[in-house]
DNA sequence: TCGGGTGTTCACCGGTCTTTCACCAGGTAT
DNA sequence: ATACCTGGTGAAAGACCGGTGAACACCCGA
């Protein structure tokens, strides 16, 4: 049994968190990227910060909502989607070898470093 | 880096099924295959979870719509065949050593990883 | 007041998902 | 053998979902 400092899945009060090249400290609203530091907006930081706090699995987007809007998502809401998009172009820009928000249709996002694979040929599609 | 994610806290994840390779969490809406997350679709994921709750067992088409359409099979829908196809497709590029879906013919199909037969050539089809 | 950054909403579009259809192969019954 | 049944497979139509650019209002500092 761990006794450590680290409740990993308990609750995200880390103090920096660390996936892939990315340093993350919630409290200093500081994001480095390969000693680079990020300029992110509020939104932007908090969607990241919720992201990356999730451990890799998937988000709905109610509970994204929830977290970093705060209160229920409502119908035609797209904010979501656009602070995606936000922060896909400036982790992009940043550390274009890699790729961290994927979308799982119907479900929600899913954060976790992977290598912007090269392309390869599509059998029969997705 | 952790190779060992957080389900080694407290909480029982029991949630989560293992069959062979594969891990797959309900919940989340999320199976990893060797180490990777597989993108699902909505109904290829829920008639995977509902053929790896079977326990290995057979699993008539009726029940399977059941569960994961709702509502009966009416006759000439196809739909499950269709995504059989979709989801051993997936399952066979994430782990092509291994079947898991298995037709039994006028009863229903069974999931249960088996090692694929060594080598043979499917050239025309099988 | 002006200007830039920020957050929200809208409109459009493109890709994905689901269902349905058509056709085929292999097995089963007649 | 012939007809039938069952499931495999590819494709197409329409619905649905998310990506993306832009317009707009707001806030705040210069």
């Amino acid at each position: 049994m761990l006794t450590r400092t680290m409740e990993a899945a308990g609750r995200p009060h880390d103090d920096v968190l660390y996936v892939g090249a990315l340093e993350i400290r919630p409290m200093d609203g500081l994001v480095v990227a390969g000693g680079r530091a990020l300029n992110l907006s509020v939104r932007e930081f908090g969607l990241l910060v919720a992201l990356a706090r999730s451990g890799g699995g998937i988000v709905r987007r109610e509970d994204l909502y929830q977290r970093v809007w705060g209160g229920a998502l409502r119908g035609g809401d797209r904010s979501i989607d656009v602070y995606i998009h936000k922060l896909r172009v400036k982790l992009e820009e940043a550390l274009p070898d890699c790729r961290f928000i994927h979308t799982h249709v119907g479900f929600g996002y899913r954060f976790s470093p992977e290598p912007s694979h090269a392309f390869h040929i599509p059998a029969t599609g997705r």
